[in-house]
RNA sequence: GGUUCGGUAGCUCAGUUGGAUAGAGCAACAGCCUUCUAAGCUGUGGGUCUUGGGUUCGAAUCCCAACCGAAUCACCA
């Protein structure tokens, strides 16, 4: 039994036993004793004087002899003002590491049942990926492997968007002065090749504009009746009618966007079960407004368009269709909603997308509650802030945007100089050495990322990012390699790791106390969609076992029972990094 | 103005269901490599947890208000 519950249980038999009130353990608070005092686990007395009806010292005093009488597991005990500060007995953390170690799915929780669709990276394809999709595909990432290892059942899908005004732009600069280049024929990435177009496109726009506005039109009007902007919309409208030519013209740069897409995917490790485009979900959801409209709940202007009233729930009135019968975005997203909870018998649906979409999901759920789907409650919004950059924002107009692909070959190259001048891959091959740069720059780029409370605006420092000391990836990772070397020296003496029925000393009851809360820590992760919280958890277990390192000797122990019992210690810190690592998406290198 | 979310050390961030003297990393300073990998370890300095009220044995945490910052409030997606 974990060692929270079992102090819980006996506390609570040591009121009903005592005061003969069953107090119930919901109202027993348990913590990790401070280190200033003597013990391990702390039970807070306040909440039970009013069972005891006496001080907060005495019902210590009183509770605490009761435990350690009844039960062999508690050592010893002292009272300091209202803390009860317990300690257990080296029997019972033997135990307890024991269970730990035997247990090869640790972690792991068992399967609920539960299917919970998590949709993410949802780019547009009219160009590259950037930061803020870094932020989006990782947490996306993290989140539906977190969810996997309590047990649950993930789909994770992608929703592309690739259709609508933006790429037509993209589409009308490759006509006016590509001249049939091709990604093949420039040799740039499909992603950034469509991305260059349609920044020629607005800088062409915005010429256009200042044009008009130099003849005297005004700013709005320049705007609007650009030559250039004129003939994205009407590429728009050839689009939705079908037009063969400029179909063929959308799928073949769409194409080169996908090819360009998939090496960043794969270089992020990341994929996906099922991609969704917009181009074929665009019209779903219209049904649903006509039985809205049918229920009352939406209600009809005089030009045709199709209005929900939130204004009773404090906010506006949203359009569902245009007056030309069209359908918008929160139409098409009612639409999908309503589709996947069908198709796949959804528990959850997670949506990870930025923060500046929190009115859109805030009006989603209400409109699909308003249609009486009870499963919007099922419906939450994995809302992340933005990532600045220490300049400022980012802005693509401004083209202070971090591209992600120039982002990961920084990382990787930046790996590449400090393991070169730390000197220590004499005996790699070459293609081992690039290996590891990967792992490492990637791991540096992902842990900064996902270690930050999802919900905050965060701050990217490309200086401070590629440091790889302190609380960073490759940190972890040094500490998962110092480990498997020492394994990898034992096996060469044929020591063999394993319990022996040897005492712990105090160090390696602080680590397995740390560990077991590895499984407390996925279950917290998992119901607050947090991946951070694993994150934080693995710097402070490779942070304790790097204090160890540095106090024990485990290959120069003469008692071959204790070095055997440390070897168990040590893989199983090991294979817990491994795991918590594994679920962030942070590979770790065997050497470095 | 409405809605949502933030404000913790010089900087970047943790902080479990309200618990004891609020923690890491970076930066600064002082030590530790003939030793299982120094991408490491140890120590020092650094705080009005934005502010003011409230709730109670007890508040960074919960409630109210103010201040500051972010996002959003399109017949865009």
């Amino acid at each position: 039994m974990n060692p929270e519950e079992l102090i819980k249980e006996k506390v609570n038999e040591a009121i009903s036993e005592l005061y003969g009130v069953n107090a119930g353990k919901e109202i027993i608070q348990i913590q990790a004793t401070r280190k200033e005092f003597e013990g391990d686990l702390t039970a807070v007395i306040f909440p039970l004087v009013k069972f005891s009806k006496k001080p907060p010292e005495v019902t210590g005093e009183e509770v605490g002899s009761y435990i350690k009488e009844h039960d062999s597991d508690i050592a010893s005990f002292n009272v300091v003002k209202g803390f009860l500060n317990i300690k257990l007995s080296s029997r019972y953390w033997y135990n307890i590491f024991k269970e730990i170690y035997d247990n090869e799915d640790f972690g792991q929780a068992k399967p609920s049942g539960k299917n919970i669709m998590v949709e993410f990276s949802s780019p547009n394809t009219n160009k590259p990926l950037h930061l803020g999709h870094i932020r989006n595909n990782l947490l996306g990432w993290s989140l539906s492997k977190l969810l996997e290892a309590n047990g649950h059942n993930v789909i994770k899908v992608n929703l592309v968007n690739d259709r609508g005004i933006h790429i037509c732009k993209s589409m009308i600069a490759w006509l006016r002065e590509a001249k049939g280049e091709t990604p093949e024929t420039t040799g740039i990435k499909g992603d950034h090749f469509v991305g260059k177009y349609y920044v020629a496109f607005n800088d062409e726009y915005k010429k256009e504009v200042e044009e008009l506005v130099a003849n005297g039109i005004s700013k709005e009007d320049a705007e609007k009746n650009a030559p250039i902007m004129r003939e994205a919309q009407a590429m728009l409208v050839k689009w939705e009618n079908g037009d063969k030519e400029v179909r063929d013209l959308w799928s073949t740069m769409n194409s080169w966007v996908y090819k360009g897409f998939d090496v960043t995917y794969k270089r992020l490790g990341i994929e996906f079960d099922r991609i969704y485009y917009e181009s074929q979900t665009y019209l779903l959801g219209k049904a649903l407004v006509k039985i809205g409209l049918e229920k009352g709940v939406f209600f009809e202007k005089e030009d045709g368009s199709v209005w929900c009233d939130l204004t009773s729930d404090g906010l506006d009135e949203k359009l569902l269709l245009r007056s030309d019968g069209t359908s918008v975005y929160i139409t098409q997203d009612l639409g999908t909603a309503h589709q996947r909870f069908s198709e796949y018998n959804l528990d959850e649906h997670i949506y990870v997308v930025g923060n500046e979409q929190n009115y859109h999901f805030q009006v989603l759920k209400l409109i699909l509650k308003k249609l009486g789907f009870n499963w919007a409650d099922s419906i939450y919004h994995l809302s992340y802030g933005m990532v600045e950059l220490p300049e400022g924002k980012m802005k693509s107009r401004e083209g202070t945007v971090v591209d992600a692909d120039d982002l990961i070959e920084n990382m990787v190259n930046t790996a590449k100089e400090t393991s070169l001048e730390l000197g220590k891959l004499a005996n790699m091959s070459k293609e081992e050495q690039e290996n590891l740069f990967e792992i490492l720059g990637l791991g540096a780029l992902k842990y900064f990322i996902i270690k930050v409370d999802p919900k905050k605006t965060m701050l990217f420092d490309p200086k401070e990012s590629i440091d790889f000391n302190g609380n960073t990836g490759p940190f972890i990772q040094y500490t998962h390699a110092r480990i498997k070397s020492i394994l990898r020296k034992a096996i060469d003496y044929e020591f063999v790791p394993g319990l022996n029925d040897v005492d712990f000393n105090e160090k390696e009851i602080e680590i397995i106390k740390l560990l077991t809360l590895f499984p407390d820590r996925i279950k917290e992760g998992g119901e607050e969609f947090s991946p951070a919280l694993i994150a934080n958890y693995c710097y402070d277990l490779a942070k304790e076992f790097n204090q160890y390192y540095h106090e024990v000797s485990v290959l120069k122990e003469d008692d071959a029972k204790l070095r055997d019992q440390r070897l168990a210690l040590i893989s199983k810190i090991a294979n817990v990094l491994s795991k918590g690592m594994k679920i962030l998406g942070i590979t770790l290198p065997e050497r470095m």
